[in-house]
DNA sequence: CAGAAATCGTCTGGAGCCAGATTGTTTGAC
DNA sequence: GTCAAACAATCTGGCTCCAGACGATTTCTG
């Protein structure tokens, strides 16, 4: 790290000086995300929410729809609570997002037997479809996104970002 | 599993239990984390952004704002264009910080001496305390948010975020 | 030099996110 | 049984973010 406090006002060229420690403002944001790993770790989510929602977009379906789906298939019938709390999505958001996926036929918003406030969401025919065409692209999708990394590297990060869900989510 | 028309997605958790509508999905996102590391990211992300934001409000001040001294000390003045690309941060939204700060009387406004399209943004004395305040208080909220992790791990992931960012970064 | 193209900062409008209030239903205390 | 509290889903309003358009200024091209 390099002294930080220097006080070097006078001359600002346009071009970037290349006097001291190779580059000032040439190239900061990789001096600061390797000091900073809350903002590495918040400007690699937006670039990698980028990523995926072009990829969700060009599929027809939105990321939040796509998870929804994805869980519906693998737990069942679900009210909008459980979803919400799972797939950390806010349930104001959550309503948008079942009324779309309804409103397309993909997924039935049942009423809970024994419970008359909560929604059995439920998968439709088409709505496993969907599901199916958008999960068929997921790993492409993972390996050019993730494509820096390598194998063991991508097993690592999500190691880390396991430990780090688990703690910020239960303080 | 629960008998619904649902009968194929079968992972092999032995975890399931066989409860009415809801409570398969006791722990469905750390499985959903695991499996998908760009939703890990996003959610640890906003998990960590949303402690930045306390933290940072309870200085007085924003990341964003936070961000544009420290550039501003570490580097000397600075356009806002400049700003914006190294922080990651869009340029629109950057008028908005450098207008709070300016306001504040942390940044003054100084037209550029030979464009004098851009700015010249300097840190003023304020600035600077109000700058060595919000530094005092990082390493503490670093310690805390990535409590989980130890300090080999916070390196691992610090390198792991770097190259997505480098490679995510230039399409 | 003129004029076209690029660049800097700003403004505007649409989209998404989230805290808080609201409605209908269930649960628990008495 | 009755009434208050808790809870599921929804609605509302305020907020931030970002694409696109705009005026002012510079740089490029001939």
């Amino acid at each position: 790290m390099p002294p930080t406090n220097t006080d070097r006002a006078s001359t600002d060229r346009a071009s970037a000086d290349r006097t001291d420690t190779g580059r000032t403002s040439a190239d900061y944001f990789r001096q600061l995300a390797a000091e900073r790993p809350d903002i590495a770790l918040c400007r690699a989510s937006t670039a990698v929410a980028r990523a995926a929602d072009a990829q969700a977009q060009a599929l027809g379906i939105g990321v939040g729809r796509h998870l929804v789906l994805k869980m519906l298939a693998e737990v069942g019938p679900c009210s909008q609570r459980v979803l919400s709390d799972q797939l950390r999505i806010d349930r104001t958001v959550m309503v948008g997002l079942c009324d779309s996926l309804e409103e397309a036929g993909h997924v039935r918003r049942e009423r809970h037997a024994t419970d008359r406030r909560a929604y059995a969401v439920t998968l439709t025919d088409t709505g496993r479809q969907l599901l199916d065409r958008a999960e068929a692209a997921v790993p492409e999708f993972l390996d050019s996104t993730f494509g820096a990394l390598g194998p063991a590297e991508r097993k690592q990060l999500a190691t880390l970002l396991g430990k780090l869900l688990h703690s910020t989510s239960r303080p």
